[in-house]
DNA sequence: ATTAAATTAAACTAAATGGTTGAATAACGA
DNA sequence: TCGTTATTCAACCATTTAGTTTAATTTAAT
C-alpha cells in the first residue's frame, strides 16, 4: 500500500536524522570510517561511561547506520552508511529547490539590475 | 579559536538534524517549498493543535531553516534552506566513503569473481 | 469602541532522551 | 576452575520533547 510505504520512509528518516542529531553519535560514525572497531574502542574517547556509549551505538544500530557482531567476547561495529543516502536524497530535493531560487534571483538581477 | 568553531558547527548540526527528525516538521518544510505560508496555513493539515504547530515552527526557526516575519496579524514563514547544505555536506563525506568501498568491492569481484 | 481572528505565552502532562551505577552474562587466560 | 575482560541489562534520575488547554496580545473589521 502507498500509505504504508510513506509511513515506513518517514520512520526511517525519523530514525536516521535522530541518530545524527547527537555529537557523540556522529563522533562514533567518524571513528568507524577508519574501519571496524569494538564497542570499547569506540567508547574510550567519548567522555562518558561505557554503558552510555553502548546505548548510543544501540541508537545507531536501530537506525541501521551501524552493525554490531559478536566476535569472541567483544562486539565489532562496522559502518553501514546505506541509510545515509536516504537522508542525503531527502536533503537534495531541498538544496535543488534552493539553487533554483538562486538562479531565478540571478536572472532577475540580470534583467532589472540597473533600474 | 579552533575548538570554538568545532563546537559551533556541532551545535548547528545538532539543531538541523534534530529539526529534521520529526515528520511534522518535515511536512512543514515540504509545504513551504510551494512558497511562503502563514502559521495557520501550515498548521491546518497537521492533525495537532495550532499552538503545537507553532512550536514546531519555532524549532525549525531556531535551526534557521525557516524564517518567520510579521505581516498584519499573521506571521509569514519562508524556507531558508541554506543550513540544509551543511547537513548535506556532512552526509556527503560519508556517502563518498561508502561509494569508495563499493568500488573496491566491485574491483575485488572483477579480480576474483570466477574463482 | 467592540468584537473577531491570528498568533504566542504560560502552565501543565506524559513520554522519550541522555546519562549514571551496579549487577548479570559470556568468553578468554592462567 | 577461577579470576578477568568486554559488554549488556536493569533500575534509576534529570532534562527535554511533544503535545494539550487556557489566557494574553496584537491587528483587522464592523
Amino acid at each position: 500500500m502507498l500509505l504504508n510505504r510513506m509511513v515506513e520512509q518517514s520512520a526511517e528518516l525519523n530514525a536516521v536524522f535522530h541518530a545524527l542529531a547527537d555529537p557523540a553519535r556522529r563522533q562514533i560514525l567518524a571513528a568507524l570510517r577508519e574501519g571496524p572497531k569494538s564497542v570499547g574502542e569506540l567508547a574510550s574517547p567519548l567522555d562518558m561511561s561505557f554503558a552510555g556509549a553502548s546505548k548510543h551505538i544501540g541508537v545507531l544500530e536501530s537506525a541501521r547506520l551501524v552493525q554490531r557482531q559478536k566476535k569472541g567476547r567483544t562486539r565489532i561495529c562496522t559502518l553501514k552508511p546505506a541509510r545515509l543516502t536516504k537522508a542525503e536524497q531527502w536533503l537534495k530535493t531541498y538544496t535543488e529547490f534552493w539553487n533554483e531560487r538562486l538562479d531565478l534571483l540571478e536572472e532577475a538581477i540580470e534583467e532589472h539590475g540597473n533600474e
